[in-house]
DNA sequence: GTAGGTTACCATACGTCGTAAGGTTGTCAA
DNA sequence: TTGACAACCTTACGACGTATGGTAACCTAC
């Protein structure tokens, strides 16, 4: 910085913005402190003024990830309350793909991560759960959420022309006999026009859902 | 090597094999190719004879923790051979808990894993499933087994000391009333004696279970 | 207005990583 | 005896996170 325009200055919000960025056109492996600090025109160990290292970084971008998950209003009837929970998860961990992986390994949550979990807890304990009911139920749906988002990012293909190819690789390496039902799966079901994993979310969701009603109900009878 | 006792060969299934221990034993960061090759009495680079890179050997770490998982037989009633699998796949991805997060980011399917998903399929279709039906189970399964060990492997504390521990400290950064509900599912859940968050797989499962039942026979009717 | 402290940023360097390139042995066929 | 091939090794490169110790700009106190 000589003379020529200003630069916004640094700050650990705006290094955990721009990695995300960064994190998302490149995965997350792409993100290095020398990039991160060139993509904000300083050089890397100026960023330690702002931060202790990169996993707080990584901390901070796992936080601002959960903070852009909607959450339930308090007085949202529970069902429509985790229903639309899920779907935002969904949305915004498909948007940033390393999220899901990189909860791995981050312990300390954040404000945000918290909020939500409160936010989830209010809506389950108001929709009538006891505090156990609830306990299980959160459970239930994270881990489905989550567990359901780690294999729709990680499937090996992104297109059904990839799909394609990757199942022609895999029958040039195996004889069809070896795997006889994933062969059956593959031709009559996932190499049909239109298939598209994503869409079993709702499936598994509303059976989720539908069964956590009617322990609800008869725990309370 | 100049006259001493022998040491084994070097193949890539021994190198993958030990490369799983020290995963176990040092976390999935701690495998590096020196440490690997030190583990096998070998200079690093001689990985590199029978490995085409580390990402190979991270792929047979996966397939190898895959095939462990015990799968059922095609006449096992369906609900039982699922419920044993995701016990059995829990068990083992407790075990080796990088797993979870390794199946991220990597591509290809081994054997190990493609016999898995076959014996699944298989199990399920022999009991009723339709290929679509199938695919449903199939999907909210694997994403619930994984996202739970996913969650359940990263808490962040080990023991009731450590939780305790961790309570302290985030009732210390932030005021009680700003999460409410955490504090209650905290204090009257969490903190109990025996409290177990791994005892909450059971009840996901046989939820997921029984509304599959529900699922199938009102599909049949 | 100038001395001293504080804030924000930077240059250099270290140890570690994956692995490219090109050896050096040992074995065995011809 | 030779020479090809398999199995392992030496050296080195560029990239990584970050420790250490600058330096330049600004703010206050006198």
């Amino acid at each position: 910085m000589t003379k020529d325009e200003q630069r916004a200055p640094l700050s650990r919000d705006r290094a955990i913005a721009v990695a995300i960025r960064l994190a998302d056109e490149g995965g997350i492996d792409s993100l290095t402190m020398r990039k991160l600090a060139k993509e904000l025109q300083v050089e890397a160990m100026s960023l330690y003024y702002h931060v202790p290292n990169k996993d707080d970084i990584l901390d901070g971008m796992v936080d601002s990830v959960f903070s852009q998950i909607g959450l339930p209003a308090a007085d949202t009837p529970w069902k429509k309350g985790m229903r639309d929970r899920a779907h935002s998860a969904r949305n915004v961990l498909n948007l940033h793909p390393w999220a899901v992986s990189l909860m791995d390994s981050r312990t300390s949550p954040g404000p945000g991560t918290l909020a939500h979990h409160n936010a989830v807890l209010g809506c389950l304990r108001e929709g009538g759960f006891s505090v156990a009911m609830a306990a299980h139920a959160f459970s239930l749906l994270d881990a489905y959420i989550f567990g359901f988002v780690l294999q729709d990012t990680n499937l090996p293909f992104e297109s059904p022309e990839e799909l394609q190819a990757l199942a022609d690789s895999i029958m040039e390496t195996f004889p069809v006999e070896a795997f006889p039902h994933m062969y059956e799966l593959t031709i009559e079901h996932v190499l049909k026009p239109g298939y598209n994993y994503g869409d079993e979310f709702d499936y598994g969701l509303e059976l989720i859902l539908d069964g956590l009603e009617v322990r609800l109900s008869t725990a309370k009878s």
